[in-house]
Parts: C-alpha cells; structure tokens; sequence
DNA sequence: CTCTTGACCATGT
DNA sequence: AACATGGCCAAGA
C-alpha cells in the first residue's frame, strides 16, 4: 500500500523543495500542505534530511518568523546567512512573515 | 504569560 | 520484537 502513496516525510521534503528563494513558510504551513496535523514532525523530518542541499529546509522558519534553534547542518547562523543572501532581512533576530511567508 | 495537548516517526532500551 | 520517549513546533486553555 506504500508504493502509492509515497510517505509522508517524502511528501513533506516535496513541498519543502518548492518553497521559492526569498521566500520562507512556518513549521505549520507545511504541516497543513501536507495534510499532516503534527508540526513537530516537520522538525523530525527535517533533522533526518537526506539532503540538505537539495531540500531547502533552512527556508523553513517557525511560527515566529525566526529561524530553528538548532540547525543542524552547520548552525542556525548558517541558516540565517543563507536566507539573508536570498534577500531575506532580518530585524531583531526575526523576519518579516507578511513580507516573506509563502503559501501555496 | 505558562502549561498541556496534538500526532508522527526514528531511535534507544 | 515491543514499549517508551524525544524532536528545527503550534495552537488552545
């Protein structure tokens, strides 16, 4: 029944890869485009990214509009250096979510 | 503002 | 093999 549906965490890295540069989309958007109702397992999914290069997991942000607190593939100023060279402005640490959040 | 609940899977015991 | 628990969180009470 598996070769159908693909899992769930695919599917999560699917929407995550289509997030456009310069934009960013909380824990809970994603959760919501994948039909899932568990935005802790956006997080989960996302630590065991397979690739991090190919997934734009750092475009990913929380509710806040700030980025992980643990960034597991260099460090969160990594993830914050990243989106500002995407032409993402940080302002105290944060981002503006009405100016960047992307939906679908 | 704080605490709890939610829902999913990988990992550890 | 089975059970318990944690994890880049969010929304509700």
């Amino acid at each position: 029944m598996r070769g159908l549906m693909k899992t769930k965490a695919q599917k999560i890295l699917k929407v995550v890869s289509k997030i456009p540069e310069g934009k960013v989309m909380t824990y809970g958007e994603v959760a919501k485009a994948c039909g899932l109702s568990c935005p802790r397992y956006i997080g989960f999914v996302l630590h065991n990214n397979p690739d991090p290069a190919k997934y734009s997991c750092h475009r990913v942000v929380n509710f806040q509009g700030k980025v992980a607190k643990s960034y597991a593939f260099g460090g969160e100023n990594i993830q914050r250096q990243k989106l500002e060279e995407e032409g993402i402005v940080f302002c105290d640490n944060k981002i503006d979510l009405k100016k960047y959040s992307f939906h679908m």
